[in-house]
DNA sequence: CAAATAACATACAAATTGTATGATAAATAT
DNA sequence: ATATTTATCATACAATTTGTATGTTATTTG
């Protein structure tokens, strides 16, 4: 039994991560200043150095954050199909995730810290699927690397989605899930 | 005729890129201060003032560089073949573009820095052979739109890059290009 | 060789960060 | 409900890093 944390905490880090994102949008995260975040949260400096240490360990924790909530989503919702179903259904979860949460992923885009995101859906395939993709005879025949196939796709699919939050929406979310059940093969 | 640069300009630069990717691979880019760089590079502080504003200018000024020698590779050796074929030797190119400037590259990848790739692979094939795809009958079939198709592409492509770069090296040049050449089909 | 100018040495102001301390307010636990 | 704990605040200040300014020296160009 854990125990909870402090409400003041909660509600400290919540004000930080969401001016953070706020400034986000407005400059580049390289040009904000850890006082222009706590003038605008309205939060002491010096509480700010009581839970972090620099604004870059403040980013990371609200990234944790939201790599758990987007895990969170997934699992509620994969459960055990075919390969492509299973893609398919794990894409579908990630952009119904990142279009709800549209300010913020469009903030992380803009600065160029996607990378986490690439990293993170190669995790969750690896982790929650290389067992299954082994097995799979859909798999077996592309005599490449699974490694290569799922960097390929990771790659490919994010930034595929990056643009399509961060360009002017030429196309809505069924369209874009449309395009890419196109770009996966029935067998890979 | 524009009048050549001052000597003394282009060694400072030089001297001051070359730290620069020798401090990324020590530490991040964010970690990085301009007195580390000046102290490395034996420059005066005030020097680097002479030149740039802060260190984003500098790496922005670095990277500039890169894309244009990347260019003049593709220029001298990239000519109207079919799309795939010009794919697979675009890539080619770049591989061995990379390859040859492995520390440099992998210092921004391991900074996380490679947006500016994507960007570029995007540009490139956007300019230089939209035209030539859009009247491609491999194209047409695909009823995916152009550019969803070179986002996918130059994003599964470049990640795939950045792997083999920054892991420990598991296949050699030759092999790597031959997953690349499964993975772009014959008709897109 | 003369003129131009880049790099240097130095100093200093300004901005920002990082730390310390005691007081106050809010949350938790008994 | 009250005592206890502790997070936040207010403030001050040292330390770091940046950014600018100035005159001198060394190098490059023409």
């Amino acid at each position: 039994m854990n125990k909870k944390t402090d409400l003041r905490i909660v509600k400290t880090k919540k004000v930080l991560f969401d001016t953070l994102i706020k400034l986000m949008r407005q400059k580049n995260f390289d040009k904000i200043k850890i006082s222009d975040i706590c003038d605008e949260a309205l939060i002491n400096r010096s509480t700010f150095y009581a839970h972090y240490e620099d604004k870059y360990e403040l980013l990371d924790d609200f990234i944790e954050d939201l790599k758990m909530s987007l895990l969170k989503d997934l699992e509620d919702n994969v459960h055990n199909i075919n390969t492509k179903e299973y893609i398919m259904k794990l894409l579908s979860i990630l952009i119904d995730h990142i279009d709800e949460k549209r300010d913020i992923y469009s903030a992380i885009f803009l600065n160029n810290r996607n990378g986490f995101l690439v990293d993170f859906l190669i995790d969750v395939i690896e982790r929650e699927s290389l067992e299954r993709l082994k097995n799979n005879n859909d798999i077996v025949k592309s005599e490449l690397p699974l490694d290569i196939l799922v960097k390929f796709y990771a790659g490919g699919l994010i930034n595929v989605c990056v643009s399509w939050l961060t360009r002017k929406e030429k196309y809505n979310k069924e369209e874009l899930l449309g395009f890419i059940d196109k770009l996966i093969p029935e067998k890979i």
